[in-house]
RNA sequence: GGGCCUGUAGCUUAGUCAGGUAGAGCGACGGACUCUUAAUCCGUCGGUCGCGGGUUCGAACCCCGUCAGGCCCGCCA
C-alpha cells in the first residue's frame, strides 16, 4: 500500500474528521526541501478524502520565531533585529538592508518576504493550505490557555522535558520566553509569575512585564507545538527527522499535548531532500534550488511525483542535471500505463501486485488537480530535450511529435517552455547537448571499421549536391547506404564519428540543416582526409 | 556516552509491520522495425539482500552483535 494511503488507514481508526499540519520557520529562502514537508501533509490529505475522510491541510507560518543571526543575504544593520521576531521585523530590500518604509505603511514584514514565492510555488503544484500565522495567533490570545497551564506548573513541564529528552534545564528557566520593550526576546530573564503577568529583566536589566495572554512573548519551541496541536485540533503532522528522533521535539511533545488537554497527532517522519553532490541544502551555503527555481525547469506534476514515488523515510537526492531526466521519464512512462488492466492479471504475484498499486497511487498524487488525470506526452523529456535544441519554433517541435491526442498539446506547449528554461541553464547536462565538432576527432573516426571508414568522404559527396533541407539531407545519407551492402547503420556510424565525434546521436537530418552547409561539408573533408592517412 | 533512521543488481529502488523459491525501472548487451540509430517494440544478462552469529522445517524480514552514512539528546526548524 502506499504510504499516504498507510497514514489515511491510521487516520480512518481515529477518527472521521482530520486536520493535517505542516509548518516552517520564513527565516531565509525557502527551498525545495520545504516542499517535502508541503506535499507529504497535501498528499496525506489527498489520501485521507479518497478513504472518504474530511480532511484539510493547515500550514502554520512560525513567524513568531526570532531571527537568529545575520544571515549572509543580509545587510549588517540586521544586527540590531537579532532576537526580533519574524513577523515583527522589516523584509530586506534588494540590497538585504531593512525596508522600514514598506513596513511601517504596508506593515510587509520579514516573514511575508520569503513567505510569498513560496506560497506561489505551492499554488503551481495544487496545494492551497489554510495559513495560520503563528504571531497573529499569540497576540490574539489563542495561546493563552497552554501558556497559562505551563506558568502554573512549570515544574511539571521541566520534569517532561528533562526526562524524555535527557537532558538539564539551566536553573533559571522558565517555560514563556518574554518580549522586552524593544520587541527583543534574546538575553531575558524571568524573574517572577503573577498571572497574567512574566516579570523579567532584559539584557540591559530593564525590568518588566509580559502578559502571557497577549503575545508579549512565546512558548518556547518545545512547548510552542504541542500548544499548536491543541488550538487547532491537529491529528496528524509530518515532520522532518530532526524532529523526529527519540528526546526530540515531538517525544516531549506527546506528553505535553496530554497536559494541554489533546490527544497527540499521528506522526510522520520524514528525510531530507538534498541537492545532488553539494549535501545537504543550506541557504547560507548557497547550495540551494528553490521552489520556484525547480518550478521553471520541471513540471509541477513531476515535482510532485518525486515526493510521491519516494517513501518518506528516504533519503531524496535532488538532481538538475541527467537525474532530471530519468525522474521525468520515468513520470512520463508511469502516467502512461494502463494500470487497471495490469491490476486484472491473474498471475501478478503479490509483491508485483504491491509494486504496480504504489506506483499507480504515487501517480495520482501527482496530479496538480486532485482526481484529474495526467496527460502522457508521447515525447520523452530526453526526445523533447533534443527536439529544443534542433528545432526553431514551438510549431515546429509540435509538429515532430505526432500526437492524436488533441489536448495534449497545452501539456506539450508548457513542458517545452520550461524546456528551454532549463537548456539555458548550468543545470542542463552536457551530456544532452547537441555540439558539433569544430575539428576532426582522430579517436572517434580511428573507432571506425574498415568499411566505415570510406563513408566520410562517401558522405561529404553526397551532401555536395542536395539541397540544405531535412528531406535532401536523409536522401543523401540513404544514397550513400545504397552502395554496396552498405547498410544504414555504416552511414550514421561515420556521420556520428565526424561530426559529433560519438558513436551515435540524435536525428541528424534536423541538426544538420540548421547549420551551415559549407561548415559541414568543411568539417567532412577534414574528416575524409584524416581517415585517408 | 544514550537513542532513532538508512544500507537489497552498475544506478534508483519494492519487499521488512503480519517469515514461505528476491520483484521493478534505468543503464548495459542482443534483436526487430526494410528504417535515422539519444525515437519505438521485443528479448537477455545481472543480486553471498552491509557483515557475523542466533531462533526456525524455512530469515532480506524476528533476536543479539558489528561496520558504514545521516540525525537527535544545546539553540533552531
Amino acid at each position: 500500500m502506499h504510504w499516504a494511503d498507510v497514514m489515511a488507514e491510521r487516520l480512518g481508526r481515529r477518527g472521521p474528521r482530520h486536520i493535517v499540519a505542516t509548518g516552517i520557520t520564513p527565516s531565509g529562502e525557502f527551498h525545495i526541501g520545504h516542499i517535502r514537508e508541503i506535499l507529504t501533509g497535501d498528499m496525506i490529505v489527498r489520501a485521507a478524502k479518497h478513504a472518504g475522510l474530511e480532511a484539510e491541510l493547515v500550514f502554520v507560518v512560525d513567524n513568531a520565531d526570532p531571527l537568529r543571526k545575520v544571515y549572509p543575504f543580509l545587510d549588517e544593520s540586521y544586527s540590531q533585529l537579532i532576537g526580533h521576531q519574524l513577523g515583527a521585523i522589516p523584509a530586506p530590500d534588494a540590497e538585504g538592508k531593512p525596508d522600514w518604509n514598506r513596513f511601517e505603511q504596508d506593515g510587509w514584514t520579514y516573514g511575508d518576504h520569503f513567505l510569498a514565492p513560496f506560497l506561489d510555488a505551492l499554488a503551481q503544484l495544487g496545494v492551497r493550505p489554510r495559513l495560520l500565522p503563528n504571531l497573529q495567533a499569540y497576540r490574539s490570545g489563542q495561546f493563552a490557555s497552554a501558556a497559562k497551564y505551563a506558568c502554573d506548573n512549570p515544574d511539571e513541564i521541566r520534569e517532561i522535558i528533562e526526562r524524555v529528552s535527557g537532558r538539564e534545564l539551566p536553573a533559571g528557566w522558565f517555560p514563556w520566553q518574554p518580549l522586552d520593550a524593544k520587541g527583543n526576546l534574546d538575553g531575558v530573564k524571568v524573574t517572577g509569575y503573577d498571572y497574567p503577568l512574566v516579570h523579567f529583566v532584559d539584557a540591559e536589566g530593564t525590568r518588566g512585564s509580559s502578559d502571557i495572554t497577549k503575545g508579549d512573548g512565546k512558548l518556547p519551541w518545545r512547548l510552542d507545538w504541542p500548544a499548536k496541536w491543541g488550538i487547532n485540533a491537529i491529528t496528524c503532522e509530518p515532520f522532518g527527522k530532526d524532529h523526529g528522533a527519540a528526546g526530540g521535539s515531538y517525544a516531549t511533545g506527546k506528553e505535553l499535548s496530554v497536559l494541554f488537554g489533546h490527544e497527540p497527532p499521528e506522526p510522520l517522519t520524514y528525510e531530507w531532500i538534498s541537492l545532488r553532490g553539494q549535501g545537504a541544502m543550506s541557504s547560507s551555503a548557497g547550495n540551494t534550488v528553490g521552489p520556484v527555481e525547480a518550478l521553471q525547469l520541471v513540471p509541477p506534476e513531476i515535482l510532485r511525483f518525486l515526493v510521491a514515488n519516494t517513501k518518506p523515510k528516504k533519503a531524496i537526492e535532488f538532481d538538475t542535471g541527467m537525474g532530471l531526466v530519468k525522474l521525468a521519464d520515468e513520470f512520463e512512462r508511469s502516467s502512461g500505463r494502463d494500470f487497471e488492466s495490469e491490476l486484472k492479471d491473474e498471475g501478478l504475484s503479490r509483491r508485483q501486485r504491491v509494486q504496480v498499486e504504489d506506483v499507480q497511487a504515487a501517480v495520482r498524487l501527482s496530479s496538480v488537480v486532485d482526481g484529474s488525470t495526467t496527460h502522457a506526452t508521447s515525447s520523452t523529456f530526453r526526445h523533447l530535450a533534443l527536439l529544443a535544441q534542433v528545432k526553431h519554433g514551438d510549431e515546429e517541435v509540435l509538429s515532430a511529435i505526432t500526437t492524436e491526442d488533441g489536448d495534449a498539446k497545452d501539456v506539450l506547449l508548457d513542458r517545452l517552455r520550461r524546456m528551454r528554461t532549463w537548456i539555458a541553464s548550468s543545470h542542463f547536462p552536457d551530456e544532452l547537448r547537441v555540439v558539433l565538432l569544430d575539428e576532426p576527432s582522430p579517436d572517434a573516426l580511428n573507432a571506425l571499421s574498415p568499411t566505415q571508414q570510406p563513408l566520410v568522404a562517401a558522405l561529404k559527396e553526397a551532401l555536395l549536391h542536395v539541397t540544405w533541407d531535412e528531406q535532401g539531407i536523409t536522401d543523401a545519407m540513404k544514397s550513400v547506404a545504397g552502395l554496396d551492402g552498405v547498410g544504414m547503420r555504416d552511414v550514421y556510424r561515420a556521420a556520428y564519428a565526424s561530426l559529433m565525434g560519438l558513436e551515435k546521436g540524435p536525428r541528424l537530418a534536423p541538426i544538420l540543416a540548421n547549420c551551415k552547409k559549407v561548415e559541414i561539408l568543411g568539417l567532412l573533408e577534414k574528416s575524409a582526409n584524416h581517415v585517408l592517412q
